[in-house]
DNA sequence: TAAAAACCCTTGAGTAGCTCCAGAGTCAAG
DNA sequence: CTTGACTCTGGAGCTACTCAAGGGTTTTTA
């Protein structure tokens, strides 16, 4: 079964152009080409694909991406060093959110001081910006 | 009081670059020149410096500070703009915050798929990325 | 006074992860 | 035989910076 850049686009749910994309940064391995140089897919690229749709889907980066392919393919080596990889992973993620959460109070705080109907040179959102944070 | 943009780089703790990367973009006003072509701020720089910072650190968007500061310019228009830009700010974030969350469930999760002393090829958590999320 | 250190300038490239475009070739259907 | 759908490549564009090269100026120090 041999699958066309459009049929395993469609398949993974993934856009052509990143499809490409990542072939072009070595995330995907360089695949056959048919007689007119079209790119000529397996199930393979399938399922690896998707293994680069999950990973992305949890913000992994596309190098760590590549570490994740590298350490399949020595499959003697200890799970510690993912297993560290998704701490990392869980640490930023924590850390966005607490930022985030700040970032939500701030803009609370900054609609409470916007009243409507008062013209831009009253407005308390503008005065607040000016100001420290 | 004329500052040179070293100066105005300390005072409103903002990197040399990215100041002239502001004026660059549009952001921050073209300034006048000295003699030998340095930048020449004035205080009132200094304020404009500061508002992009405080919008910055709420994630404002370049191109959102550029229309805060238009709506400034138009000091006789109502208020309710830019309240509107702030609850656009606070919906993205509030939808970040959702995301992350299932983002942090979801690493977890895959932690869990992990115990450590095995090799790569029992991790559980290579196969979970391989699978369906 | 001369040299060294500390500033300032511009231009252009690099970052991450795509996304989109132009211009051209290929292929199947009507 | 032409139309439309598909594919190819290379390069630009996006955001918000950040860094480096290569050169000019100003201030400080020996």
């Amino acid at each position: 079964m041999s699958l066309s850049i459009g049929q395993l686009s469609k398949k993974a749910d993934v856009p052509i152009d990143t499809i490409r994309y990542y072939e072009k940064v070595g995330v995907l391995d360089r695949i056959q080409r048919s007689e007119n140089n079209y790119r000529v897919y397996t199930e393979q690229t399938l399922a690896d694909l998707l293994f680069i749709k999950h990973c992305r889907e949890l913000d992994i980066s596309l190098s760590d991406i590549k570490t994740l392919k590298e350490m399949k393919a020595q499959p003697k080596q200890a799970c510690t060093k993912i297993d560290n990889l998704v701490d990392k992973y869980l640490n930023e993620v924590s850390e966005k959110i607490e930022r985030l959460l700040l970032l939500k109070e701030s803009l609370i705080d900054l609609k409470q001081h916007c009243s409507t109907n008062r013209t831009v040179d009253e407005c308390g959102i503008l005065k607040e910006l000016q100001s420290s944070p």
